[in-house]
DNA sequence: CGGATGTCAGTCTAACTGAGATTT
DNA sequence: CAAATCTCAGTTAGACTGACATCC
């Protein structure tokens, strides 16, 4: 019964193909000592200039509580700095240095690598449709949020 | 410049759609207190009648060492038996119970259940496109072996 | 002997939960 | 006071690594 086949099921597919995606990602990465929610970070800031750890965090979809300690690596590795918020003493504001910026370079080559080398399979018009389809099927709060 | 953005690269997009859909896995294969590593061993065990515990392991995309949890899990809820394998003292013959195949039928409706809420923004024929593109990226390990 | 099999212990990424301190 | 912000500690799922005893 071929509904029943595990690997025609796209909860099933999608997840190992993220696998996949993440290891391609991960061997090109481990020589920055950075994973890819670094890069994540470093982008969105990049996009914004600064951003509140938590409007941060939402962004990128991580847990509050996680982006404190990828703020840390990264704050230790030169590559942001925090700076506490003068008009709300609470909020941490973090900000892309420059050696932040030239990271972001080098890693955004990484990632369009993993992109080519993951999609190779593909012409340049099925390419488009799976990022429609993927993006369609993600929850709001995961899209991306350009115009 | 829209080839950085994170939401149109696919290693990134493929992730947030992948952890979307283990969360929609997830929540609906609580109740039973198996995850969907259990399903997918009890599916493969279904296609097969039994098998030994590292063939097993290599249709499941699930490292050998992982799998001796996993079977110990389904073997202590009834759903699988573990038989030393007369041919090779060293084999395990992994094979599935009547309670196994019961709630294997449960976990199937579930996942397809799943399925569906993670594909309805999306037409028939355009699942059936996701399905093939995904399927056309995976590593050949990764792919079904259906004729 | 070398190699395969199952097992065990430990590490790592990523996500999540619940709690606490500080400030608004 | 309630709510927001950041932080910390602990848990879970999943993948991975290296080692070991047993057996072919």
């Amino acid at each position: 019964m071929r509904t029943n086949r595990l690997a025609g099921r796209v909860v099933w597919l999608v997840g190992r193909a993220s696998l996949h995606a993440q290891r391609l990602l991960h061997r090109r990465f481990a020589e920055h000592d950075l994973r890819k929610q670094h890069y994540a970070v470093l982008r969105s800031l990049a996009d914004v200039g600064s951003a509140a750890q938590g409007p941060l965090a939402d962004r990128v979809a991580v847990d509050r509580s996680d982006m404190v300690a990828l703020v840390d690596e990264l704050e230790a590795a030169g590559h942001v700095e925090r700076s506490p918020d003068p008009d709300d003493r609470r909020r941490k504001i973090v900000s892309i240095t420059g050696s932040g910026t030239e990271v972001l370079d080098e890693l955004g080559e990484l990632v369009e690598a993993a992109d080519d080398e993951l999609l190779a399979p593909l012409s340049e018009a099925e390419r488009r449709t799976l990022v429609e389809l993927l993006t369609r099927i993600l929850p709001p709060a995961d899209r991306g949020r350009a115009p």
